[in-house]
DNA sequence: TTTTTAGTTCAAAAATCATAGAACTAACCT
DNA sequence: AGGTTAGTTCTATGATTTTTGAACTAAAAA
């Protein structure tokens, strides 16, 4: 294997666990990975079935995921049936829309708690109101911060 | 088991599935979603074993993340060998610090990834780019917020 | 000194999650 | 009609994570 393609693959499999953090299995890392490091910029199915040799059900599922999250769209050409897959520009929307969701999930949760606690420990019920009023400025922060990227028109490419 | 003993146990489940989200484990969700719940907010090692009927080392394990990422800590009384551990306010920050460090990751292998990539395909460096400035706004809301929990006066009790 | 308490540590069991492989489908190609 | 392409779907395997159980320790109590 020549250098560069070494020093690709690295590169690759390196930016692919840092992927993992953000809640991708290593083969969506993997992926994203390459779409972000390799040229062309557009890929088929088989292109990443056969630059990783996985199962084609692996790569299948890794691309439903990442379709189904906006995190990648393809397009198809008339007399092709191929769809040429590409990353879109949404990874951090994707991924601070769920981290909102999670926080106000736990937000939800915490209303429920203070109201169910009786008034006996008062320093409990403290926390869990700090926990909420933390919970709203960096949802207030992090909605206006989306939104500003949606009206972005450079992100509507 | 009577009914409101069968509420609570339901309450400090669900809400333990909430805190999963945020990266715990099942057992580190349901002790600090137990915490939150239920009386009186200091628990000592047993009171975890006994409720939940698990395992020493899996209630052992879990207490000593929790402590090492300061969830929760702990006090003691002399004359009494126990250690009697409370729910600290800072689980939003752990949680916001941990985001911060992922995005800072993904910012890093990004910046590596535009000087590697050749000018060929531009457009696959601009959404490169627009990664790195979605990151940063990103970064800048989660230092806002994690900044000002940490000034705020009651955060320090 | 022996026993009890309040845990810790480590190997193994159990549960969960990711990937593989094989069989399938739907559309196009000859 | 038969073959090829571009996938999907389902079950099984492999890997990883979480929890358990049993043996251990250190401090205090009897």
């Amino acid at each position: 294997m020549p250098d560069t393609e070494r020093k690709t693959r690295d590169a690759v499999e390196e930016t692919g666990k840092v992927f993992e953090k953000f809640g991708l299995t290593p083969m969506q890392g993997r992926i994203v990975a390459f779409f972000t490091i390799t040229d062309p910029p557009e890929k088929t199915f088989d292109d990443m079935v056969s630059y990783f040799r996985a199962s084609k059900s692996s790569v299948s599922n890794s691309l439903n995921f990442l379709l189904q999250n906006k995190i990648i769209d393809y397009k198809t050409f008339a007399s092709d049936r191929k769809r040429y897959f590409y990353l879109t520009e949404s990874f951090f929307i994707v991924y601070f829309t769920r981290v909102l969701e999670n926080v106000a999930g736990l937000k939800e949760y915490a209303y429920r708690t203070v109201s169910m606690r009786t008034p006996e420990y008062p320093v409990a019920n403290e926390k869990i109101l700090k926990w909420i009023e933390h919970a709203n400025r960096f949802q207030e922060c992090l909605e206006a911060t989306i939104s500003s990227l949606r009206n972005d028109p450079l992100s509507a490419t």
